[in-house]
DNA sequence: CCGAATCCAAAAAGATACTG
DNA sequence: CAGTATCTTTTTGGATTCGG
């Protein structure tokens, strides 16, 4: 359960530790840039650069930031190849591939409820 | 795509406007409080202080906040019953039940690699 | 009980410059 | 090209108060 970072049982410490990291780890996931990363990369393995390129909008330091993070949970690796200039290519590794999967139902969800979405919108606002 | 927020061809100026759409609804639920909140409400209808009980850790002001988007988002049905002390339900609609089921599986790929994060945490960490 | 508004501290994010 | 660090600005979020 991720929704309750404290189970209530008093002997199931375990399970609290165990609650509270999934809400970290929750956290760490479920934000727009992480999960746009995640998205491209599932495709093909990607420099730095390209990835850049491939997503709109998104700064150099968010980048940066948000890959060091998915490298750190075991989501993505990264290569570097010692070449001058430097090439550094990130991977979505078998974790990463299985949550992209639940990221591609988010995006699928937002492309076949824009409609719906975008008549609530104007109800809405009116 | 949600990836990219405006397209290459010069004459589909409909799907920029698509793509910019979803790329902003994608933002809007693509963070941590909106998908607990679904995740949440999914269960069943609940009232604006149990679900701010349900949900260890978010302040007045953020659920507030979320529930309005969803609401204008349409994925959420706020129910207001005109007692004394007010009495405020909010129920996931159709469009909300959907997206929920891939919070799930958001929520069980938490679980399932749990231990696998954490071994890559003190990897990276060392 | 619920919600809106205000104020204020903290965090996020953009810009820039510098290194290997 | 990729990464780190610093600085500044903007945005976020928490606390509080007041109103229906």
């Amino acid at each position: 359960m991720v929704t309750k970072q404290f189970s209530g049982s008093p002997q199931e410490a375990d399970l609290t530790r165990a609650d509270s990291l999934a809400r970290e780890i929750f956290s760490d996931i479920a934000n727009k840039w992480a999960l746009l990363i995640i998205e491209t990369l599932g495709e093909r393995t990607l420099r730095f650069g390209e990835l850049r390129n491939e997503i709109e909008g998104i700064s150099h330091k968010m980048l940066t930031q948000n890959l060091r993070m998915l490298e750190r949970n075991g989501l993505v690796e990264r290569k570097v190849h010692p070449t001058v200039p430097p090439r550094v290519e990130y991977t979505l590794v078998e974790s990463g591939q299985a949550l992209r999967k639940t990221v591609d139902g988010m995006c699928d969800w937002t492309s076949r409820y824009l409609g719906h979405i975008e008549d609530s919108r104007r109800r809405f606002d009116a």
